[in-house]
RNA sequence: GGCGAGGUUGCGGAGCGGUCAAACGCAACAGACUGUAAAUCUGUCGCCCUAGCGGCUUCGGAGGUUCGAAUCCUCCCCUCGCCA
């Protein structure tokens, strides 16, 4: 553990929202930092959605900066309150997953998430194994230790009570299982979305409440999407997949709006905020321009997720293809089945993916975005012959394939 | 249980017997401009083809009335308000 503990303190709460408290926080540095013993963070993640993108990293990054200076942190699958299901508006109890498809889940977590953590730092757990082992008495006694003016905080279900919209029973359960998961682990600091605060809050009073000094709490903002609207989700279909291959990752982030760019470098990179300032006047005085800016981000976030290299490369291929208007370097190819008399390009439009529908196809030619070998091609009805040779076809400016035509058996 | 409102093309939301594949807004896609940014402008936005004042299938579901229905009638399913 290294630095003085204002300066942990600094790293550490860089970025967040909430802290609850900083003064414990920093009691509980300086009694890790004297008795050598790594404090116990806990983040909690859903078992049914391991693919993570950059809406994750940022709470995973968080859960770094703790190792970072020699903290244990717990990865924890809610593999349990997975059936509960968040109490967020309509919620439905959710069917169980089999324990062969939570084990699955839980090496795609594994697998993603070490790319950021450190292995001999954290400890995976499923808090199935002692929440699934509460006997009714035990879930009564927990329940006991609430009440209901407590819970009509969470301003979801105070909306809801206040509208006469129904509040299952079983959602308060929810935010009482996730707080003993806090008093099972006894966690020092438990990490979490802002939507998370009123949860992780919770946990701090069950955790009292079952003798035990009460979790810190820390909240992240949640990550704004691609779209520069929504929060980061795969339903909003605007994420950046942590597993993306470097050229889409970094094509994904230079497409994206230039005052999105301001809150990643906040968020996906470990520069001060002093620093990002810096960068964000000298932008605003025409010193540095955007473009630049952003690019440096794109190489800084795959170099995190592949290496330095990879980003490098990335970028020069970014440069080839849309500055130089190139061909990309390494062109997929794909084989087209063509019967003897031909096939209409359509028709090899919506094989390849480009177009989900003959008329989809046709319009895109209509509107004058397809080409084959480069040259535009206008004609509807445009056809390719089955003894064709391959040719390279491109919709728009980033879908591009090769296609090989080969004479179908019939 | 009673009363009332409603289910339309991704979303929101018009239409209430023909000219409706269905206004308008958003999103999306394409073109122009550019920094694959934003903003802006233009176009497209059910499916099929021989591309035409063409054909076909859509407006919660099933029947029915009519030359003709998203629009009227019957039954059913679902959602939402108010009352008990």
């Amino acid at each position: 553990m290294e630095g003085t503990i204002a300066d942990q303190l600094a790293y550490l709460t860089k970025g967040c929202v909430d802290v609850v408290r900083e003064s414990e926080l920093r009691s509980k540095l300086e009694l890790a930092a004297r008795t050598r013993k790594p404090l116990v963070v806990k983040v909690g993640f859903d078992p049914t959605a391991p693919d993570l993108h950059l809406g994750h990293t940022v709470l995973i990054r968080k859960m770094k900066h703790f190792q970072d200076l020699g903290h244990t942190v717990i990865f924890l699958i809610g593999d349990f309150t997975g059936l509960i299901g968040d109490p967020t508006g309509r919620s439905k109890t959710r069917p169980p997953l089999t324990r062969a498809e939570i084990d699955e889940n839980a090496e795609t977590y594994k697998r993603q998430v070490f790319t950021l953590l450190d292995p001999a730092r954290t400890v995976v757990e499923f808090n199935s194994r002692w929440l699934g082992a509460l006997t009714s008495e035990q879930w009564i006694q927990l329940t006991a230790r609430y009440n209901v003016a407590q819970m009509l905080e969470r301003r979801d279900f105070r909306q809801r009570y206040d509208k006469g919209l129904p509040i299952g029973i079983h959602e308060f359960l929810y935010p009482l299982a996730q707080a003993y998961d806090s008093v099972q682990l006894k966690a020092d600091v438990e990490l979490g979305g802002t939507d998370q605060l009123f949860n992780l809050n919770v946990g701090r009073d069950i955790m009292s409440a079952f003798g035990l000094g009460p979790q810190v709490v820390m909240t992240i903002p949640l990550l704004v999407g691609l779209d520069g609207v929504e929060k980061m989700a795969k339903s909003s279909g605007n994420v950046v997949g942590i597993t993306d291959p470097p050229d889409e990752m970094f094509g994904k982030l230079m497409s994206s709006s230039d005052a999105l760019m301001w809150s990643y470098y906040e968020l996906l990179t470990d520069l001060t905020m002093e620093e990002i300032g810096a960068l964000k006047t000298r932008v605003a005085d025409g010193d540095l321009h955007p473009k630049r800016a952003k690019l440096d981000l794109g190489r800084r976030i795959v170099t995190d997720f592949h290496s330095a290299e990879a980003a490098v490369e990335a970028e020069l291929e970014f440069e080839r293809r849309f500055v130089g208007k190139a061909l990309p370097s390494k062109l997929a190819k794909q084989v087209v089945e063509v019967p003897a008399n031909g096939i209409r390009l359509v028709a090899v439009m919506v094989d390849v993916g480009f177009a989900e529908s003959n008329s989809a196809a046709t319009r895109l030619i209509v509107q004058g975005s397809v080409r084959v070998d480069g040259e535009r091609v206008s004609d509807r009805s445009h056809r390719v012959a089955a003894a064709a040779a391959p040719f390279v076809l491109q919709v728009g400016k980033r879908r591009v394939v090769r296609v090989s035509p080969r004479l179908a058996a019939s």
